[in-house]
DNA sequence: TTGAAAGCGTTACCAA
DNA sequence: TTGGTAACGCTTTCAA
């Protein structure tokens, strides 16, 4: 025997001190039928006496709902970035907060096991689902199952899903916009990894696509590189984007992993910031005012996301024949000290 | 009726298709019991044409077993660390190759009522406990119900619990050895928030132990200040030291997130690194490596003690009986261009 | 206002 | 090799 068992006070138990049948205790502890004073203080006490609380197993059994909702991100090894873990916190918290518990769950695109484990298994009343492909393969599993679900970030086509997700495009766009303000001609892109692109992962494909439709529309030149989630691939993106394009005086980035290497790269090749090259972009805010100066940036409100993604999906919880709803974020980008007007341009 | 149910298929219904048993599809799918090989093979067939999972709960309560893992840490609002986030990427991705799923719950120090929903309700089969306090009101309480945890980080008497820890005192002590050794003799350090310390966070009195016994040791002068887990805290805390003790010349620290903000108010303040004054500590590598020049650090294996925590911890769910183990970590301090000799003392 | 009993979907013991 | 059935701990309908 198991000692949860072994250990566990049952409603049966209270009823049998408490002198009332297990149906009393359940209502005077859920309230849906009237149980007299006297008799709803008697269970009470036994309760406190004895550490009863009844089994959330038992208790979804026959209810039918679990009050947990699944968490479904994709396996990183050890490179979790600070956005998917804040994301990850705010989600937790906000759940925590309405007295719902999350479910953690490591699932890639493709794979069914996970997925299995916990909506074939029914372990949770809803799912919230990260790292967001435009083709997602999760996603249509989800809606054809017709399972309660919102994606934080969105699909190539999300009508008809429920979605948080931040302007990508728009905010790359003005990004470039106030570099060209200040008289940059010539921009550089830093994007999220080449795996991820290839992948098909939407931030960096909607981020890359504003940068290229801002380029053209402002009559800028501009190349963008793909770039991996760590200091060193910075680095070398920095040397890259010089060698390409030596009059290159203005990045864009939404790496904030890579951003010191980025830096270092820029630094080392003599380039001050902002004297000679202004850097800007989207990151989180912890990572824009670690680098010295401090970054120009639309810092990323994962915290408040993982919250709003909590809230679209207990309303899809509670009406499933709602139309989903979603929110768009564009958060400010706040002036900091990496960004300047160009200098005049070389002979 | 809830969408759960709708769209339920159960063993009842298996076992009327493949025209056997309940108990005869349960044991074809356990193994338990043996079964021919034709009917297993009939079952299967049906089990696949219908889509057939067994429901988790109804199996947890049957079995009394949840094949689901608790992690407990605090709440943060939008303010976790890299390694605290890198450790719940470990230990879920450790857990999932186990077959098990994790459940996250936010639980303060004194807090009774996540506590209750995880343990009292028996959603777990066991818990990891995170952000280990010296004296911990959350050990003692498991300790007393009997339940099987493990934490990450230890509580100032460890024996007789299961453990997984980084030597922070140790550690600590080896960067100051370090700076001895490169002739520094005056050094100081930068430690977590006032308030965790205060809160008799376990880490941050054990490194700061480490440090003034090894600067007692070796002779050297010597300055603790604690530091908010941001930026601009570290700048602050950079332009302080400098203030108290201008001849400072080598800095040890275990604050990763004021990291970058630590460089920025030396540099301010006219001090190169590693040229005029030396820095060195304990960082996720990640960390350690966005600053130029990148940290000669003892790199926080956060991700392998994530798996470390899981592996324990089955152990004790397995065997309760046995006396719990515990590891403690002492990751090489990797050296890189943060640190170099002593400059000559100012006359 | 209360009790009895039938589920909820599994597992595992007892028979056959 | 299989089937019947009593748990597991709770909720909720039906009766009183």
């Amino acid at each position: 025997m198991s000692r949860l068992e072994a250990s566990s006070v049952n409603i049966r138990e209270v009823a049998r001190r408490a002198k009332v049948s297990r149906s009393t205790v359940s209502y005077a502890l859920s309230g849906k039928r009237p149980v007299s004073e006297a008799t709803r203080r008697r269970i009470q006490q036994v309760i406190d006496e004895m550490g009863y609380r009844p089994n959330a197993f038992a208790r979804a059994l026959a209810r039918g709902e679990t009050r947990t909702l699944g968490l479904v991100f994709p396996p990183a090894g050890s490179h979790y970035t600070d956005m998917q873990l804040n994301f990850m916190g705010g989600v937790t918290e906000a759940a925590a907060a309405r007295d719902y518990d999350v479910l953690l769950s490591v699932a890639d695109a493709g794979e069914e096991q996970s997925f299995q484990r916990l909506i074939g298994e029914r372990r949770v009343d809803g799912a919230i689902l990260m790292e967001i492909r435009l083709q997602d393969a999760r996603v249509e599993r989800m809606r054809e199952t017709g399972f309660p679900f919102v994606t934080i970030g969105r699909i190539g086509e999300p009508d008809g899903t429920a979605w948080v997700d931040l302007d990508h495009g728009t905010l790359v766009r003005r990004c470039v916009q106030h570099l060209s303000d200040l008289g940059h001609r010539r921009v550089a892109f830093v994007n999220r990894p080449e795996a991820l692109l290839r992948a098909g992962y939407e931030s960096a494909h909607r981020a890359r696509d504003g940068f290229e439709r801002a380029v053209g529309e402002l009559g800028l030149s501009g190349a963008a590189y793909p770039c991996d989630d760590d200091a060193m691939a910075g680095e070398r993106c920095a040397e890259q984007i010089l060698a390409d394009h030596p009059g290159t005086t203005g990045i864009v980035t939404v790496n904030e992993a890579s951003l010191g290497g980025l830096y270092r790269g820029l630094t080392n090749a003599g380039r001050r910031i902002p004297h000679d090259i202004s850097v800007t972009g989207i990151a989180g805010a912890r990572w824009a005012e670690a680098v010295t100066p401090a970054l120009t940036a639309a810092d990323v409100p994962a915290h408040e996301m993982g919250r709003i993604a909590i809230d679209l999906l207990l309303e899809r919880i509670a009406d499933a024949g709602a139309t989903p709803r979603h929110r768009l974020l564009m958060p400010p980008i706040v002036l900091r000290a990496s960004t300047g007007s160009a200098p005049r341009p070389l002979p």
